[in-house]
DNA sequence: GCCAAGCTTGGC
DNA sequence: GCCAAGCTTGGC
């Protein structure tokens, strides 16, 4: 099953009136956490990106972001720990699992977002959150596109270090993936986890106050945590550009037709889609719903 | 200068290709500032509500915000404090001040909300981020439409208690100009801004944990602090409901005619609307833009 | 470049 | 009802 085909199943479930969300989360976790590797790492490699022909806000978008809560629970145990998937939704984080060697606990977050996406806003990568949602667990560990995080300074990575959140990304993942990276009685993949408290250890009051990006930093404390040279890590990461601009040349191929085939409606169609676009009868409810509730 | 007067002048202002963002807030702080208290308060009170015809994401919008600030700014001066509008954007409060009559300093925030506003996100309220912006001042103040708050539990309540954030309302600061309330030897505002703090001394953590709205207990604190009965001030919160719901009815208009005109719409206009409505042309730059940012 | 100012839909 | 999942424009 390659991404294409793994998009196209979710919106055709997200859309058949038998079977409920919560359903359609359980048929993806099966179908996801039975895949041998080989067939997972391609999906693993795309998963960050949602694609421009999923619509924003709707249920195929709620059940895409499950699908990133189920392919990070899948990664989790490849690399040998136990994880499952949340199924609460507000106020918590997305998966929890431990370890199996170690004694410790973690929740994860996903994070996926279109390549048209604009403003990253600190507020929307929640860290400050993940600490509450930490609750009794030792780690907190988000997953965002490599690059989508801010690149030279942002208050997430002041957050990070003062709540001890591990900012990790899907592309990192594919590297412990690729290398078969397993955790076992010799080696303690908290350290990764813990990487930000680490970092805190050794950062000034002052430069934690710049909210630098600390990603080479955490680099090294991940590669020394593997044992792989930092720069096989670094190669990585670049090879995952290429793919990335040759995703962006399809996305923008499907705005391109959107556009033709818009240039094409009736003048009823377009008056009617963009009455619909605006939301304007949406903002009328609102509005009434709103003023309704204060009488 | 009544509201719609006041709208008017911000989107005027916000348009004219001769006045700076920065120099149209300073004529508009000129403006606020100088208002005696009896032409102030009929904008207090509305101020909280975004009409919809102040564009979303637009730089009109954006002078509509920095106006909110300086509305909050002349309030604090009318209760008697030191108040400066931050001309900072990213990462800080939007207003600081200090007491005249007492040792504290204080930062502040101001929010305002549409009637047709959806979801109120607990990210949006940003109290984690408002003890950070509080930095060395002893409190932070966060106004917002009151009954735009979270109505029974919110994250937002828990947070505000751990970080003392206070969470006040425009309607509170109405009922305070309203009863001449100033600072003074004898009286110390400084029990309202801290009242997050002196009701965490009463909350047990379980309570906590349950992130109740606690604006029954907030109240009496704010009622004693300024020797009033607390059925006043219920009364006077009481009172906002007829005029948001009267400024609903308007707001509704608003909408209904946009849908008329859009109706009478050429086929030629509605599909260039429709494209413009839809970003497709900002969302293929925003990829375009993102993939070049990658070689 | 960062992220303040805003914003919506739908799952639990 | 709360807020997870997403999202945009423009000021510094």
């Amino acid at each position: 099953m390659t991404f294409a085909e793994l998009t196209e199943f979710i919106k055709k479930i997200s859309k058949s009136k038998d079977t409920s969300f919560q359903e359609s989360g359980l048929e993806l976790q099966k179908l996801i956490f039975s895949l041998p590797k080989d067939k997972f790492l391609p999906i693993l490699k795309e998963i960050g990106t949602i694609p421009e022909n999923i619509d924003h806000d709707s249920s195929e978008e709620k059940l895409y972001s499950k699908c990133t809560d189920i392919v990070l629970a899948k990664t989790f145990q490849e690399i040998g720990m136990k994880s499952t998937v949340n199924k609460e939704r507000a106020n918590s984080a997305d998966v929890f699992g431990k370890s199996e060697y170690h004694d410790y606990t973690y929740v994860g977050d996903a994070k996926a977002f279109r390549l048209s996406r604009t403003a990253k806003n600190q507020k929307d990568f929640k860290v400050k959150s993940m600490v509450d949602w930490k609750g009794d667990n030792d780690y907190a560990i988000l997953v965002c596109p490599y690059y989508q995080y801010p690149k030279t300074n942002s208050q997430i990575y002041g957050q990070a270090l003062d709540g001890n959140v591990c900012l990790l990304s899907w592309e990192h993942l594919v590297f412990f993936i690729e290398h078969n990276i397993v955790e076992s009685t010799k080696m303690n993949l908290s350290r990764i986890w813990n990487f930000s408290d680490t970092l805190s250890e050794s950062i000034t009051i002052k430069d934690k106050n710049k909210n630098t990006n600390f990603y080479q930093d955490g680099n090294k404390i991940i590669c020394s945590t593997i044992g792989k040279p930092l720069n096989d890590l670094i190669a990585s990461l670049e090879k995952h550009k290429a793919r990335i601009i040759q995703r962006g040349q399809g996305e923008i191929k499907f705005w391109e037709e959107k556009i033709q085939d818009i240039k094409k409606y009736s003048k009823e169609q377009a008056i009617s889609e963009l009455i619909t676009s605006m939301k304007l009868n949406e903002k009328i409810e609102a509005i009434r719903s709103y003023i309704q509730s204060l009488s």
